[in-house]
DNA sequence: TATTGTTATACTCTATAACTATA
DNA sequence: TATAGTTATAGAGTATAACAATA
């Protein structure tokens, strides 16, 4: 099988290999801003974008505490950081609070109502979930979600 | 086991459950973002960013010929095919070609630089695979790529 | 009058650079 | 002098709206 793949080939030209589309990369990328848009989608109704629930996430997981910790964590610059925080800080969902060993630190802190939103997030995510996953077998879910952390781990992921 | 995943919770607090970060499309945005950027690096040597392959892909596939098409197809506005056909056409990888029959169409064509530029894309996503799938054992690559164009079926997806 | 492509403009997201306050 | 945070500004990418040519 020299020469599989539906319609005929020109005979002259340069066999078959570009399918761009084929290759993971091209496919990631694509289902990434799929997942993505039906996510900000999902999080519309809350006032937050997808970055606010990733600070949340972060932040509520004691992952980071200070802003540049943050901004380390997120990959992104410290001053986007303030932003995200003013808008977070504005739906009080968290606290700036100045660290009196370092009163330069800003450490971030989910109230209560943080708490309650990042679950929301988390629900909306889940949601997004089911619609993608629909066209996938139930019996490859699992391995299919594993083999996704183990890339993630991979890649220098900005979680 | 109603209580596992490492550390004490705190005994009032509202029954776990959040992890935003384990959600699949948590994770497909986030590696998403990691594959269009490494794509976009591998490419700018070549004067191209991802949405130019993507649109020299459906157009040398023959999936779209006009640019309406073109833009239906990759599910972005007419003005950004302007934009991108400009480029390319600068590059000398497309011709715009009026249709005869309705001179309002302008017909996209690969030229023979075109399907180099596309076949160095190619290679390009398929090096970035390589990086990406590293962390991968070797025998679930194949069902996660499978997996992954199900997925890519199921969304609606801007090819 | 409707449609294809184009141009001009605006919006969103994020980064860079300059500045303030603490250390 | 160096660091955490902030503000002001700029850039990339994409959309919306107004327009021209053709149907």
């Amino acid at each position: 099988m020299t020469d599989a793949e539906g319609a005929a080939a020109p005979p002259g030209s340069q066999r078959r290999s570009e399918p761009l589309s084929g290759t993971l990369t091209f496919q990631l990328m694509t289902l990434g801003a799929v997942a993505a848009d039906r996510f900000a989608a999902a999080l519309a109704p809350l006032d937050l974008k997808p970055r606010h629930a990733a600070l949340m996430a972060v932040v509520g997981r004691g992952l980071a505490a200070s802003q540049l910790e943050v901004a380390a964590h997120l990959g992104v610059v410290p001053s986007l950081v303030v932003a995200l925080a003013d808008h977070l800080v504005r739906l009080g969902a968290v606290e700036r609070i100045r660290d009196p060993r370092d009163r330069r630190r800003q450490v971030l802190l989910l109230t209560q109502h943080g708490h309650r939103l990042l679950e929301r997030c988390a629900a909306a995510a889940r949601s997004v979930d089911e619609e993608l996953a629909a066209r996938l077998p139930a019996s490859e879910r699992a391995a299919f979600t594993r083999s996704l952390g183990a890339l993630a781990n991979g890649a220098g992921f900005p979680t």
